[in-house]
DNA sequence: ATAGACAATGTAAACGATTACATTTGAGAG
DNA sequence: CTCTCAAATGTAATCGTTTACATTGTCTAT
């Protein structure tokens, strides 16, 4: 493979000029332009970024680690980035953690050796080590997903809060009284733990107690979902409706209920969160909290390009969230 | 940030053995490698992997280039593929080509002057320049999805043709004379062309003209497949099932056939492509063709690693594909 | 014609690892 | 105690760019 001194050879240049044909070709005469592009031509040159991030120490690649590109909220919220970082020539390499600590953190550790020019994260705990350590190395990154709306780290995402509140609310509205929450674990995915405090909230402000039995905690999956609306079914009495930490666990919640014999909306009804395309297309179609992933993950990546071209304050970014009335909620 | 040198230098030993250390422990001395791991702690030495990537010209790297990743079954076998190269310590950057051919040749690219050691594609065009060129070039590239047999490529995939004369069997054997083929765009996607001549074959064996009227070509995605489906029921003698070229046109087929009133299958049966996991959550759930994408990325990844670790004859993996009746589909 | 100013180009030192090859060290044999 | 030889360590070149600084070239104004 040919490089930068054989094209300055064959054209009868420095290196130098060859490096500004490159990156600058407005500072070389058209004449010695033209002979350095000849040359290039003849030998194929190819050119090598990684020996300019190299010498730059800027690799114009971020990484994103996600829980799992198989949620498509994730996946949204990925193109989000990628069609951001496209615009700007940066690449963006991709992990799945699985909501495993240990994976993020092995995760993290090899992105920041790759010399990754910053982080886009959803980790399980956004308070944690990992990202304390990162930020006090003064490490570009930002949060996404977050409920976190101060602090050292940047960060883009919804009051999940709030959008537990709003769930909860419109079951309630709709004159729900036994309403059972469905949630991923609180250890590996802080939103869940924020929006179940605000169905808590919600439920005590409408005088409903909080009833423990109608919290299950699950797998974030579609299995998940399926495997554990049983649970809610077993207990003294039943929920009437049930809100879904994500719209994966509600869709497999629904295919449960199909499945032991009870109809949607009519024995219970199911919201969702996160309003994954597939949301509106299902029968019946999944209410849910719409979160703007796919926005979430534009703007997240330009967060993270502005702290990297330059230090500055964090910023913290709150979207808005909306709750989407479809067909699988109904009155009691 | 410190360096090697720094390193070497609070240890008192030279940059070799320190990269000793790094790279195989056991060749030094247990004394020294201790003064060397203490050196490092009290420099906060950081590796620097892209460093390395440019002295030993391999970055442990890969690129992968899909159309989206909203689309599960890309998302799938991306994950089959970052899992594998998870094991190995090897990282995948990731491109949305957007069936666009354009975007997929400056996404090779980018790819190739970053060095990745090779490529993961599902192109537009499996026998196109871009593909060409880079085998010539003798780049270590493996095509996903494929329906390539034989040539100098290596490939893993399926064969589309045979996938799509089992989805239309399926439909001919529930007693279906005017079955329609909703497909992505021949030009953009080669998997579409080939199940399309499955189809048509499976007619002809079957001694059932092939009208014309019944392909509609259209976007390849959920709205898509819902815009789409009217296009069939305005034709003189609409279908009484359509072979969707993939899940997602299925689902959004589905979606608009429930619009209009038509009940699946009562009315209309549909059978999809791809078996994501969605399809079987749905309801009616969807019939399908499965093909093992998640799987696919895993052999894709491991043919790609030991082309990388030694050139040698392309190799083509044809899996297995089987169609999954649910629902969707009935007798006539 | 010439000085001055600015544009174009060249020189050479980084960047942080790896790795042939050379040298030193240490353990066991005699 | 010395010799031998393998194991341990060191030396220094290398990878392909960028870039500060030095030099050369060109044009303008006098």
């Amino acid at each position: 493979m040919s490089t930068i001194n054989d094209v300055a050879r064959l054209a009868q240049v420095s290196t130098a000029t060859v490096s500004r044909v490159i990156n600058s070709p407005d500072k070389v005469r058209s004449g010695t332009r033209d002979k350095v592009f000849r040359a290039m031509e003849m030998c194929n040159y190819k050119y090598n970024a990684l020996a300019r991030g190299f010498a730059t120490k800027k690799t114009d690649t971020i990484g994103m680690i996600i829980p799992n590109i198989n949620n498509p909220v994730f996946a949204e919220s990925t193109r989000g980035i990628q069609d951001y970082a496209g615009e700007k020539n940066i690449q963006v390499i991709l992990g799945n953690s699985y909501y495993r600590k240990d994976l993020e953190a092995s995760l993290v550790k090899t992105f920041v050796e790759k010399q990754v020019d910053g982080l886009i994260l959803t980790p399980a705990n956004p308070k944690g080590e990992l990202v304390t350590t990162l930020v006090n190395d003064n490490f570009p990154v930002v949060l996404l997903y977050s409920t976190i709306k101060r602090g050292p780290v940047s960060a883009v995402g919804i009051d999940n809060y709030k959008g537990g509140y709003a769930a909860c609310r419109h079951l309630v509205d709709l004159g729900h009284r036994r309403i059972g929450m469905m949630a991923g674990k609180f250890s590996i995915s802080d939103r869940s733990f924020h929006r179940w405090h605000g169905y808590k909230k919600c439920l005590s402000d409408n005088g409903i107690p909080y009833d423990p039995a109608l919290l299950v905690q699950t797998e974030y999956s579609l299995e998940g979902g399926r495997h554990s609306l049983g649970r809610f079914m077993a207990v003294d009495r039943p929920p009437t409706a049930v809100f879904c930490s994500n719209d994966y666990l509600a869709l497999g919640a629904m295919k449960e209920a199909r499945e032991i014999g009870l109809s949607i909306p009519g024995d219970l009804s199911v919201i969702g969160f996160d309003d994954i395309q597939i949301a509106s297309y299902v029968s019946p179609a999944l209410t849910t909290v719409r979160q703007p992933a796919y926005e979430m993950g534009k703007i997240g990546a330009r967060v993270l390009f502005e702290r990297i071209r330059q230090a500055g304050q964090p910023v913290q970014r709150m979207l808005d969230f909306q709750v989407v009335a479809r067909e699988s909620t109904a009155k009691v």
